[in-house]
DNA sequence: CGATTCTTTGAAAACAGTCAATCTGTGTGG
DNA sequence: CCACACAGATTGACTGTTTTCAAAGAATCG
């Protein structure tokens, strides 16, 4: 499990080996079940997480009771609330398993050490960390300005491989789009 | 003009007079009328622009033809678009002045050299990324879960000061919902 | 002051959402 | 290993809202 973990940082920050174990030896190991709780909306992100295997979902819950997804987490990707976890204020939100999952978490304190310590990692998370504005900002974007058809066209093509693996209820609550809706879109596809 | 956002960086980034000064002169001042713009959608975006006085929207424009906003920017901000700056590739969107507008601008490898050499610049840089993150995030979260009323109600919250600047259009352009929509609601609140 | 831009309104059509029932497949516990 | 329960998917009828199209009046900019 570290060493899946290993490996990606090799191939994508470009670290050197004691870098890279300096940082895994910091992690603690956690696997969790369908369904299971990582934050939930009240507390305080405590943790930098990465996926090592499985999915997560970060969701809200408005007035009405409904569940509205900001972000699908998978394999070899980082989540955390980012708000709650810089400020170490509670959250809105709410992140849980949606397979079962293994994780590495670090504390805050944990991970700013790092940061200091290995400028390499820090140039790699401010990286990571345009890519997701720069994600978050283009699916704005599209829920502004796209259909309820492209909406889904898109998923489809960002992610493929998460199609299979969410209920149908998951993929609307993210699209911002109602399950009938999306049944309906999925339906008339099948005629062409 | 310099000194208004010499005062800025003085009670928000808590920079010494020498810091503010190295970075003042390395800007260059331009002013825009209304509709100019400052990017065009397939050209990249050269600079990153500071905001002494007037207003800025950054918009994309879809296959129909229609107008989507994803920003306002206002006096005492910053805009630009960070996945154009950052990569030095062409944009999707457009910059321009909803009003006459003041703006200091900084090439990217100018404002690069300063962040390296000024520390306290490059986590004040961290701190407005971060926060701009927040809002989208937020935004996001907004446009997947709310009505257009709670929509419109929160950027009455939001900005209350852009209300009376801006035409009913493009408020509806930025909450993705139709003109006609917006104009219901607000009817409809008149007699509240 | 003239021209453009902006706002409001109406009528009609399109669309997505709600509610409710049924069907399917999967997995768990007996 | 089977039966049952449960979560997920689909469908139908209906409702309500939003959009589209169009026109006219108001306000604002240059």
């Amino acid at each position: 499990m570290i060493s899946a973990f290993e490996t990606y940082l090799h191939t994508h920050a470009g670290l050197t080996g004691e870098e890279i174990n300096r940082i895994s030896s910091a992690a603690t190991a956690r696997s969790i079940r369908r369904n299971e709780l990582i934050l939930q909306e009240g507390q305080v992100c405590r943790h930098k997480t990465f996926l090592v295997s499985g999915l997560l979902r970060t969701y809200g819950i408005v007035a009405d009771g409904s569940e509205h997804i900001l972000q699908f987490a998978s394999e070899n990707t980082w989540t955390l609330d980012a708000e709650s976890y810089d400020h170490q204020k509670p959250t809105l939100f709410n992140i849980a398993a949606v397979e079962r999952s293994e994780l590495l978490q670090w504390t805050k304190p944990a991970f700013d050490r790092l940061l200091l310590e290995i400028p390499a990692l820090k140039a790699f998370s401010e990286q990571l960390i345009a890519n997701s504005n720069h994600r978050s900002r283009q699916r704005l974007f599209t829920s502004l300005s796209a259909t309820p058809e492209e909406k889904y066209e898109d998923f489809v093509r960002l992610f493929p491989d998460l199609l299979a693996r969410l209920p149908l209820h998951m993929i609307a609550a993210y699209l911002g789009i109602s399950l009938k809706t999306l049944t309906r879109i999925r339906h008339a596809q099948l005629k062409r």
